[in-house]
DNA sequence: CGGCGGCTTGATCGGTCTCAAGTACGGTGG
DNA sequence: CCACCGTACTTGAGACCGATCAAGCCGCCG
């Protein structure tokens, strides 16, 4: 058990997170992929452009989303650190990707991924399960939308909580825009809702991009 | 089970993918699965039920769904003749699924397809790929969300006529209590469109259940 | 200090929901 | 074959929520 890791070739781990180390998944990404700084608002990659890349937030914030014809744009997923996206099936991306603000991004290269995958079964069940989880939260997302513009805000809120550090207290990356178009809501719903909770002493917002729960609507 | 691991390395990369015939996921799937009438309405699986099965249509059809505390109903997905459905991770389903009309539905056991993923690798990555397209559908639905109501019920007459044989001439299998459930939309709100869009010339509704599409305003 | 981008707030409009009837369909039994 | 009944669908009138349009405000950075 213990000479479990040293029985793979490779002999330095750059990025040392305990407990991980063992997951075959996460040291093949670590060996085969490259960090890269996107600044904020920056491009990743854009819809129908070749899928060459998968890709890991270091650190910072990623929007992924879609824009129709007439310009609205709805956002599909918010990325932070630790996450991985862009695991669309399909020679080309389905979605754009931004920077929400100066990001750090680990880019893994798709077909190296898959020929580790092809090799050993744990890294493809991992690439499996990493899309069925996406999938999963999709399908979370999709509820949002038959409800109302209270309860999509402070589903939004509650979602990034339970997501970040700290469940009560929450530094929001992005702008009232991003989560408005994640939400199905405009930027002046988002900005009401958000003061009509900070009202009824549920929220409070000491900046922009800062806020603290309150009391807990679903369960902490 | 010890042998397991030694498959990393005796295994050469090869994707054969020349057919549909060869395709080692549906024979493997026919030679272990069998298959279960289910009646009109009637329940395949709840949510939070441990997902044993993976599921394929065989005939009928499924709506996938899910019930909020307050009664409201969120349809995230219909399944037709071909479609595999129950894919999700974790050991519990997320939402629940039924029969919409009287349906042939084929169950494969999970962990017997799993364990043949772990020593076939195209097995393995048909789960992947199967899974990632229920991704893309899931992502492209959510999109349906920001858009009117008559935009809504055009993009849902458009994705049926896809997966239909015929392109232009409809059979819904599903209530338009179903459709509305499926949109984010009321029943009322359902039927007043279509009659709008029939009005426009834009289809015809011979019966409930059956629609001609006029003029294809998405490219047909 | 001035300008700009992002956020907030207010007034009004319109689309969709809600509530409430009315109608067509499909099955069942006489 | 028809009368009946329950379910699903349709249609109408009014209310309401969120969108839209339009200012105004704040914080940041030159």
């Amino acid at each position: 058990m213990p000479h479990l890791k040293r029985r793979r070739r490779d002999r330095k781990i750059t990025w040392p997170t305990p407990g991980v180390d063992s997951n075959p998944f996460q040291s093949a990404i670590k060996l085969i992929g490259f960090s890269i700084p996107f600044l904020k608002n920056v491009e990743i990659y854009a819809e129908s452009e070749p899928a060459d890349y998968v890709y890991k937030v270091i650190g910072g914030a990623v929007r992924c989303y879609k824009i129709l014809n007439d310009g609205r744009r709805q956002i599909n997923a918010f990325y932070l650190p630790g996450d991985i996206f862009g695991l669309e099936i399909g020679g080309v991306h389905a979605f754009s990707a931004e920077a929400v603000v100066d990001s750090k991004i680990l880019l893994i290269k798709r077909n190296s991924l898959i020929e580790i995958a092809a090799r050993d079964n744990r890294v493809a069940r991992e690439l499996w399960t990493l899309t069925a989880a996406e999938l999963q939260r999709m399908q979370q997302h999709a509820v949002v939308f038959i409800m109302s513009a209270q309860e999509r805000v402070v589903s939004f809120l509650v979602e990034i909580a339970k997501r970040g550090a700290t469940a009560s207290e929450i530094e929001l990356p992005m702008r009232r825009a991003d989560i408005a178009d994640y939400l199905g809501l405009t930027i002046e719903t988002v900005c009401r809702t958000l003061k009509q909770l900070e009202k009824s002493a549920a929220i409070e917002l000491p900046t922009f991009h800062h806020v603290v729960l309150r009391k807990c609507a679903a369960p902490c």
